[in-house]
DNA sequence: GTGAAAGCGCTAACAA
DNA sequence: TTGTTAGCGCTTTCAC
């Protein structure tokens, strides 16, 4: 900067007033800078300013994994939205454990952003109400979270329970939950589905065997299809599955497929997210749409909110579930 | 850091050794730096650590889109493999175009990493020869590089050549490429796929009208499905489909699906990628595996060459492809 | 409208 | 083994 300052015959601070737009500049002298900074090919130290001032225009994101599709639309739809404030999104990959998700929310990791949105699935209350950054962080997901944390998260019961009642009001009369967890240390994703399932077979009169709650671990397609060829193939009878995700339902369909069942007509099924690709799977996947817009603008929202004002108060938001019906299941117009 | 020296009755040096795990500090200093430093919860200023020493600890990842699922997988790939080396992975998006994808490549951006690997799509080679970074970048993808560049792409021509002659070898005799480029003003993904594709249909013989040749431009699967679909409808006749990539050829089970055509007895389908949901998909896709993990290692070890030596002379690295015949293809036994 | 001085929090280099 | 000095490149503050 002071070799633009020099060649320019103006002082750093001028030159530092040009490059962030400040208007206490004469127009000439901008103009002098400005070609001066393309000449010599000069690119500010964005390091040195953050140290300065503290400013990054970098947001974080930290999702437990890349490769779980959902997290990927959610990546992309934030940087989207971020990209018309002049904001940059990068992303970071906690790896779904309590000890990497700790590290990548050290304090000094997190330090290196404006703001961050924390999708944390391995940490529970006691670590998060044992970490105080100074960073305003927004934490999206489904799991319980201390007071005095921003949050968004889905409308999880409900949606699990209109999934449910749809599966029902198509016929169905013994309907599993893929990815199922009826009790756990701290409520989470799977625990919340599991209670709008619980619900909704309640609510029709249906009983719930326990067989019919089909636990996972890693909620991957592969662990999916393989849970569910395993399950029909030690007798499991059921004529509709309801997948906690939809990622998880991908799995269903081929492990159902395996196990020479049919999809709607043997066995119907229903998953939650509205992936991109659930709608081009074949048959099209039924599915929960948590409102993914609402979920990011909201966020985005509270961002901002604490951005303005560090003491903000605290807002939980809960996006609504919508039911989209496919062709994994039969349609309301079925017996 | 001056608090936790003032505490622990040392300098600020010392507090850094400690940090660093340098050896040039004794055993009872170390432990008493250590102890302030958790009572006070000290955490180090990672700008002002960067800005002085220039060092990071991490690696920046550039792709052109989140949520298509090649990128998912390989930034989960390559954040994995990182870890163990103590160095951490965050992705940017640039957004496919040209023009974010210059803003994402700025110096100012760029510096922020200790290496960069770049999965380019818009960027031509006038573009690529522009910029003069001074930190190690590593370029993955397809697209024609000048030469200074270190650089790993897949097996191109030879997957595409192996998916086709996979399909003419089951009996297709009308093959077309879906996403496929003929002209393009520098080479890239498509045009060398299309290029394998049509030395197949030329070593067996076979014609290549230019209705076979479907282009894409998203390469997204909601494209490549109403691609298809608006192609049988059109008159389309085809045996088979050559997808250039995985992600395409999921749209085109799809919009053979709504064409009413069945995959593989109407029409085979071969992909490229072999993604983790290519295995399944019902019917199992066919597809060529571009041996991602030698990508990856091949890729950080290029970067790692850089980052002991500036000056490292550029390598291009190619990984091989595999077929992987699957339930879309109707294997070598058929007629 | 422009510039000089100070310092963000750390580490390289060297001194003790 | 420990400490001192200087400075990374920028922006804040305040004087002109």
């Amino acid at each position: 900067m002071s070799d633009v300052a020099r060649a320019a015959g103006v002082s750093v601070m001028t030159v530092s007033n040009v490059l962030n737009e400040r208007t206490n500049v004469g127009a000439d002298t901008r103009l002098r800078v400005l070609e001066v900074v393309e000449e010599l090919g000069y690119e500010i130290n964005l390091t040195a300013r953050r140290l300065r001032s503290g400013r990054t225009g970098t947001i974080g994101l930290i999702v437990p994994q890349f490769d779980l599709h959902y997290y990927g639309e959610l990546a992309s739809r934030i940087s989207e939205a971020l990209a018309p404030e002049g904001m940059h999104l990068v992303v970071e990959q906690s790896g779904a454990s309590r000890e990497r998700e700790l590290s990548a929310l050290s304090l000094a990791r997190l330090q290196q952003y404006d703001g961050v949105l924390l999708s944390a699935v391995g940490l529970d209350m006691a670590d998060l109400d044992r970490i105080h950054p100074d960073v305003p962080i927004v934490l999206l997901g489904e799991q319980a979270v201390p007071e005095r944390y921003h949050r968004v998260r889905m409308g999880n019961v409900e949606g699990a329970r209109l999934a449910t009642e749809h599966l029902v009001g198509c016929g169905a009369r013994r309907v599993a939950v893929l990815g199922g967890k009826t009790s756990a240390p701290h409520p989470e994703m799977a625990t919340y589905r599991t209670d709008g399932w619980s619900q909704a077979l309640d609510q029709a009169g249906l009983p719930h065997d326990p067989a019919l709650v089909i636990p996972l671990t890693t909620y991957s397609i592969a662990e999916a299809r393989s849970a569910i060829s395993a399950a029909v193939d030690g007798g499991l009878e059921v004529d509709a599955i309801f997948a906690v995700t939809d990622e998880v339902a991908i799995g269903a369909l081929a492990g159902l497929h395996d196990a020479g069942l049919r999809v709607p007509e043997d066995v119907q099924l229903a998953g939650f997210d509205n992936l991109g690709i659930s709608a081009h799977l074949v048959p099209g996947l039924t599915t929960i749409d948590p409102d993914h817009p609402t979920l990011v603008t909201e966020a985005l929202r509270l961002l901002r909110r604490q951005l303005k004002d560090r003491t903000a108060d605290p807002e939980h938001v809960v996006s609504g579930a919508r039911l989209v019906a496919r062709g994994t299941t039969r349609g309301r117009s079925a017996p």
